[in-house]
RNA sequence: GCCGAUGUAGCUCAGUUGGCCAGAGCAGGCGAUUUGUAAUCGUCAGGUCGUGGGUUCGAAUCCCACCGUCGGCUCCA
């Protein structure tokens, strides 16, 4: 009789298993089902192949690919195949590391003679990569010394660098050195007699379990993410567990390209970059102009009762400004070049508004009965992105902050950035966005200035603020300025994307640098502390986001034309200006009359692709009885015979509350 | 900045292996049409084919450089 293991499922249920018993040979005595579906194992949190030995006590769950887990081996697989076919393609080919990322995985390559993959080689990759699936290639798994590695990977130079690089660093790959039972080993997986690769794993026990698969595009990517060294060629791909949940991920991109805010931007009207002024550099429409003009106003209102005071500072200044700063020592390369004045002086255009507040703080001499302070200004900055880091409006060189600087004790610092969170979320909120985490940047370990303790106090406040938020709360390592740390909130948006929005930044050296000062209770001069914040980021970048997140079917209080009034023929036409005054008796109503010289069907399909929330039809009936049919943006039937006086208080409290429910939805 | 792709009327796109004055739809002007919920009809105008070189008897088409755009890398609000 063999010796027996216990092993615990999920469930908390325990089997007891022959010595020797694999993941593999567990899920196939719990079910043929399962067994036939399992992709990998998880024990005791780790995962691992299928044919890995299972010990006694061993907590076991059977990974299947439609779980996290189980699509990430999915993909690891496929990139693993990806490279064996661009081996089997260009041979001598030189692979580097092929990582599964958020929604598939990519591969680097290095070609032989300086080759260069493009679109139309991905097909005949995609070709090869379904042959090496249908020849049921297995992934078997080795462990080797550190020597052995090297000798077997010795005509792959970016494997020997990894099997080398054990160190600080090497956990950022996921082929690295382990130390096991005291020795250092690597692991590889071999498909063929032809290829092998570093890899830790755990991988499908065979490429016939892989096939839902697509290359998504090349690019070229820096070894290493370092800019010094070698650019290889990157392929980008995913892989699902079925066809349709590829499909439906396909779908899924589709539909972020159909929210697009370039793309929308332009059929909606409200924004371009002209090449006549250059890249980055916007221009708003009159009907993105007027989504602006409402958003600044309502921050504007939001920031007058938060207490800021409004200040305002220039475009451009003198170099010694930033020098102060330290801007010039730290962030030349995110600045524009100078420009020379007639008597040798070079002013540049600002790339942040901080220096500017804080030489207002000075402007005179400050008490602690004063603090906190809080400048506001929709600051206009400008930053020499590199050409190809432009991207619409949430990557420009020229964009206008809705930044603060406020100035205040230490013991101030935990309240006011308490008020600082809750004052952001609500704003985001009152935008319409509702679901957010937090992230917490620490020190960048090259780029950053002052003292180890100042950062600690900065980060641990920022941190305690955070977690008081009651929000899952992200670190992001050495991302932070280089004179403070940061909270930035992240937002999800309609369709579950993440973006950046607002960051809190806690910043001691500017007011050291400076030599900003209070007199305290006690008399003595002391130094404040600086918290930089913006809240919406960008207000072009505020508005790309919103644009996506509505896929440009903005709320009304939001929207450039609210109302379109549509007279029947065009003896109706005084009756439908009589419905604008009527609506705009109360306020700003942003409405339009189109005569009727064209059919009613054609002006309404305009007014719709125009994604105007509200398009009324006045006709014979509606004259008659001072009524109009509202034909709501998304519905499907008009409302007639609706009194002007109705429509007109449901507009104004939807405009007041700024609610995303239009007339009529359920 | 680097790698790849791309650039034809205001917009979306045709334009076969280089070969008559470069086409269409929408948008725009003009005229007619007076219309009850997603495209009324006619007519006119509009392009040094991103820019500059080159190859050729001949270039939107082939080559080079530059500029812009798109997808990545790096960077970041």
């Amino acid at each position: 009789m063999s010796p027996h293991l216990t092993v615990t499922l999920p469930d908390g249920s325990q089997r007891e298993l022959d010595e020797g018993t694999t993941v593999a040979d567990l899920a196939q005595s719990i079910g043929p089902r399962l067994a036939k579906a399992a992709v990998a194992g998880s024990v005791n949190g780790k995962l691992v192949d299928l044919g890995a030995p299972l010990h006694d006590g061993d907590a076991v769950a059977i990974i299947t690919p439609n779980s996290d887990e189980g699509r990430e081996v999915l993909r690891h697989s496929t990139s693993h195949v990806l490279a064996q076919a661009v081996t089997r393609l260009w041979p001598g080919a030189r692979y580097a590391i092929g990582p599964v990322i958020e929604n598939g995985f990519y591969y680097d390559f290095d070609l032989p003679d300086g080759a260069r993959f493009s679109d139309s080689d991905l097909e005949r990759i995609e070709a090869t990569m379904r042959e090496i699936i249908k020849e049921n290639q297995p992934f078997i798994r080795s462990e080797l010394s550190v020597d052995d590695g090297l000798a077997l990977f010795a005509d792959q130079p970016y494997k020997c660098e990894i099997i080398t690089s054990v160190g600080p660093d090497a956990g950022e790959v996921d082929a690295a050195p382990e130390e096991v039972g005291g020795a250092v080993v690597v692991s590889t997986y071999r498909n063929s007699e032809s290829f092998v690769d570093l890899c830790r794993g755990p991988h499908v026990p065979s490429t016939s379990k892989l096939g839902h698969f697509k290359l998504m595009r090349v690019a070229g990517a820096y070894w290493r993410g370092d800019v010094h060294r070698p650019q290889l060629q990157r392929i980008y791909g995913t892989a699902f567990e079925t066809k349709e949940a590829l499909e439906q991920h396909l779908f899924f991109l589709e539909e972020a390209k159909r929210r697009d805010h370039r793309v929308l931007g332009h059929e909606l009207d409200l924004f371009s970059f002209p090449d006549e002024i250059g890249p980055g550099l916007a221009v708003f429409h009159p009907k993105g102009g007027t989504i602006r003009r409402v958003m600044e106003d309502y921050s504007r209102k939001r920031h007058v009762e938060e207490h800021y005071s409004f200040v305002n500072s220039p475009h451009v200044t003198k170099a010694e400004l930033f020098m102060t700063s330290g801007h010039l020592e730290w962030y030349a390369d995110g600045m524009y070049p100078p420009m020379e004045l007639d008597d040798g002086q070079q002013y540049y255009l600002k790339p942040m508004n901080c220096p500017f507040h804080t030489l207002i703080y000075k402007s005179q001499q400050r008490s602690y009965r004063e603090l906190p302070l809080r400048f506001f200004e929709f600051g206009s900055v400008y930053r020499y992105e590199l050409s190809g880091a432009v991207h619409g409006l949430t990557r420009v060189r020229g964009m206008t902050q809705d930044d603060a600087h406020i100035f205040c004790t230490q013991e101030q610092m935990g309240e006011e950035l308490t008020r600082l969170l809750t004052f952001v979320l609500d704003l985001l909120r009152e935008f319409g966005l509702s679901d957010f985490y937090l992230e917490l940047s620490t020190r960048p370990p090259l780029k950053s200035v002052g003292s180890d303790e100042d950062w600690n106090v900065a980060t641990e406040t920022l941190r305690t603020v955070a977690e008081g938020a009651g929000l899952e709360l992200v670190l992001d390592e050495g991302g932070g300025a280089f004179y403070g740390p940061k909270i930035s909130v992240q937002a999800r948006d309609a369709i579950g994307r993440t973006h950046q929005m607002s960051t809190i930044q806690l910043d001691f050296q500017t007011p050291q640098r400076f030599e900003a000062e209070f007199v305290g209770r006690d008399g003595t001069k002391q130094r404040p502390i600086m918290i930089h914040r913006a809240l919406f980021g960008s207000v072009e970048r505020f508005m790309a986001i919103l644009i996506e997140h509505y896929a440009g079917a903005l709320p009304t209080w939001l929207s450039p034309e609210q109302v379109r009034i549509l007279p029947v023929r065009d003896d109706h036409e005084d009756y439908a200006h009589e419905v604008a005054s009527t609506l705009g008796a109360v306020g700003e109503r942003r409405t339009r009359v189109e005569a009727a010289d064209e059919p009613l069907g054609a002006r309404i399909r305009r007014a719709k692709l125009e994604k105007v929330p509200y398009i009324l039809v006045v006709g014979d009936d509606d004259v008659a009885h001072g009524t109009v049919g509202i034909n709501t943006r998304g519905a499907a039937d008009p409302f007639r015979g609706v009194t002007v006086q109705d429509f007109s208080a449901y507009l104004t409290q939807e405009i007041d509350e700024r609610s995303t429910v239009q007339y009529g939805a359920n």
